[in-house]
DNA sequence: TTGTACGCGTTATCAG
DNA sequence: CTGATAACGCGTACAA
């Protein structure tokens, strides 16, 4: 291994001077060029463990969420990773695969210093969770929006704009008997949703009740297929918004199967806009909560406040657009 | 920060103790409960930069791919995410978007010592992408292959049969005018697939030439589109194989765009499996290279080694698999 | 401007 | 079985 000694001896000087040019503290031009090309000839690289010891920085940000099988959240890690790309920083996953317990370790050990600070998008509204992000020693950046107030930097988006947003859209080409295939309710989406599609459907005059929610039990595919699947009379409904695109996209092929066309029988809304909505037949509207966006601020806020501990807390609104396409033609 | 120092004044004990309380070495029942309790009750959590700088371990392994964009990358993360949950590793993320140069420097910071081991997927054919790799400290587990060959633990899927395992399909079903999508031919599996369609067309006499080949510039949804749509004349084929599920995709949609039936006119193949193409309509017959699992097999390779340096160098093979849907059907 | 020397929090050696 | 102590590689007062 290449230390900095070693440098050092190779270039003549002590090691404070080779640390001082790598920190790009000011040295003599002579003195700087022989480190430079004794770094070069050593190929020395710093070894970041005795540095993050020494400056009580890691130089790592951790992303934690809850399941990367879901595009949303690669979106968001897209966001994050570009945003860091040109930073010291490097990206650390901590992507647990639903299960709250996962997390809860995962939280536990950022204790360590591993990292400098956590960006979190937790979708299970647990209390654990909230209690130890609270507690945590380093600046945490939370990604959409947690029952309890957490005090500390948020990016989020108004899930109750987005699906008004879908209701509306559904009202104004005509459609009265309007539903919502949700996603978990033991989930912080999930919850929200549901909630902001009664309030937005009592809003507009429309009719609402218990029967008007069709709960699936994954934000997938799947959950979504065997969620109509079990429910079937599907033609109460002449619009339906879906807890996400993927959920969308199993209501979609249980319809194909089953003879119902989309849009003539029923329309179809999604929520995130991934790359799938456009590719579905027909293409899916969808309420797009830009994820990538949100993961990219999410970084910003990060490295804001990382630079400057002191400054107040920032919480910043990410407008939902609905993304109009075949899925609910008139 | 509560240190080790801490807890040894705490339990009345000195920092050798606490430190071998932690490790598991042998201590006294009494001295260990003691330490045990004061740990507890400080909270405390052993600082991972001092330990890594001691051990010269970092406990930390780095995943490079060049594009989290593609739904295979991001299965393979899930499988080293997985394999690696129950350890003592955390899995960082370095994730390049399709630039040599991004790659390059990441690999070059490897040097830092910040990651125990490189687990690397290079989509480019880039000789510095090789040399860095060979030059580095820490073992690697390639997933995929390189031109020249690297002498690292390796997992690969021969893709020469798994395009034999397509084209044999589409001969099987009366299928002879047949063409490839081929993605980018600066990259591995651009080159890769387009010799191995090349020999499988001739190995089973049927007819191909450079025109039986549509070059698109990237691996995606809008790469597959306009591809053919600058080739147009797809009524001379009656299969495609397409380089990836998006590609594929990205056909799909122009040929539905086109009035051109599938799989009535023309039968198409896609390459990775992705969850995509089973919603497509009509669902997308392909070839499985099984991401996820080779992602799992590159973490367990990475562990092993770990475990023992000594141990000789595995080139592991998973087998491709044909997975037929509506798409080819005859 | 440069060099010496100390300490960051651990682990591991060695003497008790 | 335990405690004192020497590293690990780096950054930075402080002295020169």
């Amino acid at each position: 291994m290449v230390s900095i000694k070693a440098v050092a001896d190779r270039a003549g000087v002590s090691i404070a001077s080779v640390s001082r040019v790598i920190n790009g503290t000011v040295a003599r031009k002579e003195t700087e060029l022989r480190v430079r090309t004794a770094i070069k000839e050593l190929g020395y690289q710093p070894n970041s463990a005795a540095r993050a010891l020494k400056i009580r920085q890691s130089e790592q940000i951790c992303l934690s969420f809850d399941d990367l099988a879901n595009p949303a959240y690669v979106a968001m890690t897209r966001g994050v990773g570009q945003a860091l790309a040109e930073t010291k920083y490097r990206l650390i996953l901590a992507s647990a695969f639903s299960s709250v317990e996962e997390i809860v370790k995962h939280l536990e050990t950022m204790g360590r210093g591993f990292a400098d600070g956590l960006i979190i998008s937790p979708i299970y509204a647990d209390k654990r969770i909230a209690k130890l992000i609270s507690h945590l020693q380093i600046p945490v950046v939370l990604v959409g929006t947690m029952p309890v107030g957490l005090n500390v930097d948020n990016v989020y988006v108004d899930s109750a704009i987005g699906i008004g947003l879908g209701v509306d859209h559904l009202k104004a080409t005509n459609r009265k008997r309007i539903g919502l295939v949700n996603g978990p309710i033991d989930t912080n989406p999930g919850r929200r949703r549901r909630l902001a599609f009664e309030s937005a459907m009592k809003e507009m005059g429309l009719k609402y009740s218990e029967e008007s929610v069709i709960q699936a039990d994954a934000f997938s595919i799947s959950g979504g297929y065997e969620a109509v699947s079990k429910f079937r009379n599907l033609d109460k409904f002449d619009g339906l918004i879906c807890g996400n695109d993927q959920i969308a996209a199993g209501v979609l092929k249980y319809c194909y199967e089953n003879g119902i066309a989309i849009p003539g029988d029923l329309a179809l809304i999604g929520i995130d806009n991934i790359d799938l909505a456009s590719i579905l037949h027909p293409t899916l509207t969808s309420i797009d909560l830009h994820s990538e966006k949100r993961g990219e601020i999410a970084a910003q806020l990060m490295l804001e406040r990382l630079a400057d501990p002191a400054r107040p807390i920032q919480k910043i609104n990410v407008k939902p657009t609905l993304v109009i396409r075949e899925s609910t033609a008139a």
